[in-house]
DNA sequence: AGCACGCCGACT
DNA sequence: GTCGGCGTGCTC
């Protein structure tokens, strides 16, 4: 062989390649990794790899950056294998990614939680197995390994999880340890892909028949002594022309014959069944449909859009429910799509309703994806894969906002004022018009941000000139916006000592509505509003083990239930209290107004639309199209009746009370209360004559209903905007919300001082709390609240935010504090 | 977020 | 004594 002598070989490149990867979990920072050799060459950022992160746990990581700066303060562990071949994610999405930690004031790992699809995110089941090298000695085991080695034993595999089941404890690590070193067991530590496609059986011609149709009279002649298999061959030629594949179900069902039928034709050599990849999102017909003619109003918006989109990014589309937004966006879709470029159509989860998709899909077809809640996981990756594959239309809530968008030029945000825009709970709480803005500001897309009601953050906005504004005012086809009346609850109780939710105005009108073959909406703010079950003798009522809030009656569970853990208690027959018998069902829902109607209008059908109603998969759908349908004469419900509705035959709307909204505790209430009543109101009477809104108030001077009465949003706007800087809110002042928490009071409360006295020597008196928030303990933990109020001053926000993250870490240095949970919510809603 | 370590009280 | 609880700190 050759002399070994290194002088002679390539010179061998001695850097060494590492990675920084984010992990879906909150730690603060990233994390660094060595790239093994056999890895360099296909590792790059954007991908996702497979590592080990703390003791045993193996995590599914994000490349942000390959490099070769070696650590100095420790070794790093190396990558166990690449996931992807291709980037998964963008450069610009990372970059998104990180202002919303940034701006959210949460970690990288959280915002990745919530961009990746769960079946992106690998977790690792730990799982233990039996040892090759165990002999089945089972002296010199204790009880609990005694117990493990035998389960094994069966079942030669054992999850983490069944282990905690068997010895029934929490803690297993100590045993499992115990028999991993005496080498009873070992620890399987697998990551496995699980998205898997959905596969579906198709049928095809064999050869020489698929490639030469004029031998198909052959193929006939030897399946012409079996009728059945004819039909199935004549079913399949029918169905092959339409598509180009054909399903084995859908020939036998249109042949009406079975598997068998085929599996006879396989063996004759002419069929044969095939397994295909197909999409879980399901496919529609491509768009055949022409959008409807532009209105003299929608040419004008186009034009002043048009204009507007020369100078400013964001145009904030104001027209009145009935405007015929719908139709404008549709248009500038279309622009999108013929140049081959992306479009994000934004809506709150809740008006993200059959109707509007399927007017849509009429138009778009098969370029149009639906991103909701309701996808699963499997589901959910596919339209990622799509999304990466240039997918033109996706249509969805805020979680959309995540997906990889490769040329991503317009984006629309409908319902702009809805605050279910805003997250609430897990970090990161973005608001998804906000990010949505942003997003397209990364994207060079323009926006358009549509609502009848604008927010008063966004309107501010447009008159400033940040964004352009174009108005909307009249309603599609000249028909007229619909008479609103203000029925007086106090003097209608006080004259005719009526009780009830019903006014007589009200009743009225729905007697008459009912006879003339039309449809009510009545519109109750909350669900279940405090239908509290409480002792008449004694005053008491159920209250959640957990939360700090009185539990309420559900009819349907007939049970006590709590809206915030879900605890569930049982109805007690007596008071526990006093023992009276006098239980009453107080307050009122929908559900009580659903029985009350029944009194009387006993023939009436009544529909509920509730979040209790519709829960379960397509039950929304279902009272929709019950409604629509005619099958139901009044729909009873929530906020959800307010959205994305169009009924024809609707020419009465009541709002059972408008006190119930106006007089909510928040600085936004009457922006609310207008918007909500003013959407609610938009769904009486459309197409055929103008509609009719009842309002029912006892406050009925307030100023919101008589703007709502006269469809005068610029007088809300002004009152509120002068309200909003007299007060210092936003739009002039942005908030941040900070929430302590902690199982106990004592430590709780010394904590909010601690933080509290923290923020103040570094922000001021901008700082208010802590203080006691309206519902005091949820989930067996209480809380604690502060608000910070900043000025609109980039750096200062900043600062603020740092400070706020430094009193976080303050406190949980402080001994006896670290427990204490924090939770920032920036621009609370 | 896990998970281990360490410190504490409560039981076979 | 040890078991199991919780508080604390670390994870490349």
């Amino acid at each position: 062989m050759f002399p070994l002598d290194n002088s002679q070989l390539h010179p061998v490149d001695t850097t060494q390649t590492y990675v920084t990867v984010i992990l879906p979990v909150a730690v603060p920072k990233p994390y660094t990794y060595y790239v093994p050799e056999e890895f360099v060459p296909q590792v790059k950022m954007g991908i996702r790899v497979e590592v080990q992160f703390g003791k045993n746990k193996l995590y599914t990581a994000l490349v942000v950056e390959v490099h070769n700066k070696k650590p100095e303060a420790y070794r790093p562990k190396s990558i166990i294998s690449l996931i992807d071949e291709e980037p998964i994610i963008q450069p610009i999405q990372l970059k998104f990614w990180k202002w919303m930690a940034d701006y959210y004031c949460c970690t990288l790992g959280e915002v990745m939680n919530a961009a990746l699809p769960a079946n992106l995110k690998l977790t690792s089941e730990t799982i233990i197995t039996i040892s090759p090298l165990f002999d089945d000695d089972f002296s010199d085991m204790n009880d609990k390994e005694y117990l493990i080695a035998e389960a094994l034993s069966i079942q030669s595999e054992l999850p983490i999880e069944e282990v905690r089941k068997i010895l029934d404890q929490k803690t297993v690590y100590p045993v499992i340890k115990s028999l991993l070193d005496k080498k009873v067991i070992y620890i399987k530590e697998d990551l496995k892909e699980k998205f898997k496609p959905k596969k579906i059986h198709c049928v095809r011609l064999q050869e020489p028949y698929l490639s030469n149709p004029a031998l198909l009279e052959e193929a006939f002649e030897l399946l012409s002594r079996s009728t059945r298999q004819v039909e199935a061959m004549m079913a399949y030629l029918q169905l092959e022309k339409k598509s180009d594949y054909v399903r084995r179900q859908d020939v036998c069902k249109k042949a009406d014959v079975d598997g068998s039928v085929i599996k006879a034709m396989e063996k004759k050599g002419i069929l044969e069944v095939y397994e295909r990849e197909v999409s879980r999102l399901g496919s529609y017909e491509e768009g055949t449909a022409e959008a409807h003619e532009l209105s003299d109003q929608q040419k004008k918006a186009i034009k002043e859009i048009d204009e507007s989109f020369k100078e400013k990014q964001v145009v904030l589309l104001h027209g009145v429910t009935g405007s015929g937004k719908t139709r404008v966006y549709m248009e500038y879709i279309q622009q999108a799509l013929k140049r081959g470029e992306q479009v994000l159509y934004l809506l709150p989860e809740i008006a993200l309703t059959a109707q509007l998709i399927t007017r849509l899909q009429r138009i778009f077809g098969n370029e149009i994806a639906v991103y909701h809640s309701r996808l699963n996981n499997n589901e959910r990756v596919e339209l990622w894969n799509e999304v990466l594959d240039g997918k033109p239309l996706i249509m969805g809530a805020r979680s959309a906002l995540f997906l990889p968008f490769q040329k991503l030029k317009l984006v629309i945000i409908d319902e702009e004022h809805d605050p279910s825009y805003k997250q609430r709970d897990p970090n990161p709480r973005y608001n998804g018009r906000d990010a949505a803005i942003y997003l397209a500001h990364l994207h060079g897309a323009k926006t358009i941000i549509g609502t009848a009601t604008p927010s008063v953050e966004s309107y501010f906005n447009a008159k400033k000139g940040k964004y352009a504004l174009v108005e909307m005012p009249n309603r599609y086809g000249g028909i007229q916006m619909p008479e609103i009346i203000v029925a007086d609850l106090k003097n209608d109780f006080k004259e005719r000592g009526k009780q009830g939710q019903f006014s007589s105005t009200l009743l009225d009108a729905m007697e008459e509505t009912l006879k003339n073959n039309e449809q009510i909406i009545l519109f109750q703010n909350r669900r279940g509003y405090a239908p509290v079950y409480r002792c008449s003798t004694c005053g008491w009522h159920g209250e959640c083990r957990h939360c700090d809030v009185s539990l309420t009656y559900h009819k349907g569970f007939n049970a006590l239930k709590c809206h915030y853990c879900g605890y569930q208690a049982k109805l007690p027959p007596d008071c526990p209290a006093c023992g009276s018998k006098e239980l009453r069902l107080q307050g009122l829902g929908t559900e009580k107004i659903e029985d009350e109607i029944k009194i009387y209008f006993p023939e009436a059908k009544v529909g509920r639309m509730d979040f209790d109603t519709v829960r379960s998969k397509n039950a929304h759908a279902k009272i929709i199209h019950d409604f629509e349908e005619g099958r139901l004469d009044i729909l009873v419900g929530t906020q959800m009746v307010t959205k994305g509705l169009d009924f024809e035959n609707v020419a009465l709307v009541g709002v059972i009370s408008a006190d119930q909204i106006l007089q909510f505790p928040d600085f936004r209430a009457a922006e609310r209360g207008f918007q909500l009543m003013t959407q609610v109101s938009g769904r009486s009477g459309r197409k055929k004559k103008r509609g009719q809104v009842i309002i029912q108030a006892i406050k009925n001077d307030d100023p919101t209903i008589r703007e709502v009465r006269d469809h005068d949003y610029f007088s809300l706007f002004q009152r509120e905007i002068n309200e909003r800087q007299t007060f210092q809110y936003p739009p002039f002042y942005r908030l941040i919300r900070i929430t302590l928490k902690h199982k106990k009071t004592d430590i709780l409360n010394q904590a909010g001082y601690i933080y509290g006295k923290y923020l103040q020597q570094h922000l001021g008196q901008w700082v208010k709390g802590p203080a006691v928030p309206y519902i005091s303990r949820i989930r067996s933990y209480y809380l604690l609240d502060f608000m910070v109020k900043l000025e609109r001053d980039p750096k200062k926000i900043s600062f603020a935010k740092r400070t706020i993250m430094d009193a976080q870490t303050h406190l949980h240095h402080t001994e006896g504090y670290s427990g204490v949970r924090v939770s920032v919510d920036v621009d609370p809603y």
